[in-house]
DNA sequence: ATCATATATCGAAGAAGATCGATATGTAAA
DNA sequence: TTTACATATCGATCTTCTTCGATATATGAT
């Protein structure tokens, strides 16, 4: 066994950790489906479909932003949010490389 | 935008789901940074070096197993866990493979 | 400047998850 | 069978997350 229980988990895994509690919840993989590959949606329309508050809408999407799933543009009065692929990619290619390695 | 917010999310998001509000947690993660390669621990070592409560470690290592994370065998009073790398490496691929088409 | 619209933030209420000690269950040893 | 030990479950408490309506901020239109 590792002795490292009290140790600090790596920087890098914050950032992956953010992605997971991101992309654990129901409501958010819902926003995440309505994209199509490409596509930008405003919180408007992300709000119109769901069955959430707006308010509540805005605060996954700020979830999302800050785990990086999601990158957003404000233009005019809207803010355009779309799906970070590479990120993501990135993000579970390295755990994945880390399952390879070291489990 | 695709018109699903409301539908039904497809079975194998469910337990994809469980996955990462399983890797989400930080004393998860600790508990599984603890194995190396292919080693099998029990409970009682996990909370030896953990900081919490042994009921508390047991209530993480439930819902690690019920993620498909963990796997365990039960050898006379001991239970001894371990890591389903290919469980892992299935959810992560499945995930990769999604963005890869439908981003 | 005033008004209307889009989004974000705030504060409170409610829901869900984490945590602990105590108790229950199962197993092996004495 | 009694005792000791390992783990799981229970119930209460505490903390964190979610949710909403109200308010604030920013932008564009009138």
């Amino acid at each position: 066994m590792k002795n490292n229980y009290r140790s600090s988990i790596p920087e890098h895994w914050h950032a992956t950790s953010k992605v997971f509690i991101a992309l654990g919840d129901e409501h958010r993989q819902r926003i995440l489906l309505l994209f199509e590959p490409g596509e930008r949606l405003n919180v408007g329309q992300i709000a119109a479909v769901s069955t959430l508050a707006r308010s509540t809408v805005s605060h996954h999407l700020k979830l999302l932003r800050d785990a990086g799933v999601l990158r957003s543009e404000k233009i005019g009065k809207e803010v355009w949010f779309w799906i970070d692929r590479n990120w993501l990619l990135s993000v579970m290619g390295n755990v994945t490389d880390y399952i390879r390695e070291s489990t």
